[in-house]
DNA sequence: ATGCCTAACTAAGTTAGA
């Protein structure tokens, strides 16, 4: 039998993707990802680009949001299977953060947590309550004999390894303790943090924001996670994050995040 | 302790991101 490509899952936080649509196209056309999850459409249901995407070669289901949040899930060649739109457990949230669906004989979960900030504040606790809300639903997930993938931004520097210098944010929601121990007890469930597996102790980043020349000095952070539940994770054959995309004219502070999956149970 | 830079909404100034 020939071999099968690997199957390629990304994960980008497109910061607009009204105001980002030609780096995405440029994106989906030269990076091919199978499956691509998106984070901060920052656009109602009615604005999604629909007709572009679909050009592009890619069927899509979306929770689109006016002027904050919204969440996207792009599969190549085919349409997605939805199986969830938002995370239960507070039928009051309005936010759109949270969709999943079967693509490609994945379940894709694709989720924008929230940042947090000002900490403490209403937007931290509300952070961690989603979180908590995110974590109790992974729990069912984990040992699924369907393969899982969870992408999306977690808002969380799970170590001081993963940004380049965390004196200044120390106070940051993205770095306090009940963030990183939050994502500690999801790892702990049995999730597999695919980037930091494939990378070890190599530095990688996901984020680098606009201020202060952070991109250009390559002063990053990784926020930007692919956890992978127990039937998947055999299957992990390489990771990266597309940084060409972060240096194109008036980019997404985020780059698009990937992963790439072997089809059998060895890989 | 705060701004830095960027975007949405809307029309100059606020809210939010991380």
């Amino acid at each position: 039998m020939p071999a099968r490509k690997p199957l390629k899952v990304a994960t980008f936080n497109i910061n607009g993707v009204r105001t980002r649509l030609a780096s995405l196209l440029a994106w989906l056309e030269r990076e091919k990802p199978d499956v691509a999850c998106l984070q901060e459409l920052k656009a109602p249901d009615e604005a999604f680009p629909t007709e572009a995407i679909r050009d592009a070669g890619y069927g899509a289901i979306w929770h689109g949001q006016r002027s904050w949040n919204g969440v996207a899930i792009l599969a190549r060649g085919m349409e997605p299977l939805e199986s969830r739109r938002g995370l239960p457990g507070d039928s009051g949230d309005t936010q759109s953060r949270y969709l999943e669906a079967a693509a490609h004989g994945l379940i894709v979960g694709c989720l924008y947590l929230p940042n947090g900030n000002p900490q403490p504040g209403p937007k931290f606790d509300y952070k961690l309550a989603w979180f908590d809300r995110f974590i109790e639903y992974a729990q069912g997930l984990i040992d699924s004999e369907h393969p899982v993938v969870l992408a999306g931004d977690y808002n969380v520097v799970p170590t001081d390894e993963d940004i380049y210098n965390p004196r200044s944010w120390r106070k940051d929601a993205l770095l306090q303790p009940e963030s990183r121990e939050r994502y500690a007890d999801l790892l702990a469930q049995g999730w597999t943090d695919s980037l930091r597996q494939q990378f070890g102790e190599e530095r990688v980043y996901t984020f680098w924001d606009y201020f202060r020349q952070h991109w250009e000095r390559n002063s990053g952070l990784r926020i930007d996670h692919l956890l992978l539940n127990r039937a998947l994770a055999p299957r992990l054959k390489d990771a990266g994050v597309d940084r060409w995309v972060r240096a194109l004219p008036h980019p997404s502070d985020h780059a698009p995040t990937w992963i790439t999956l072997g089809h059998g149970k060895a890989g």
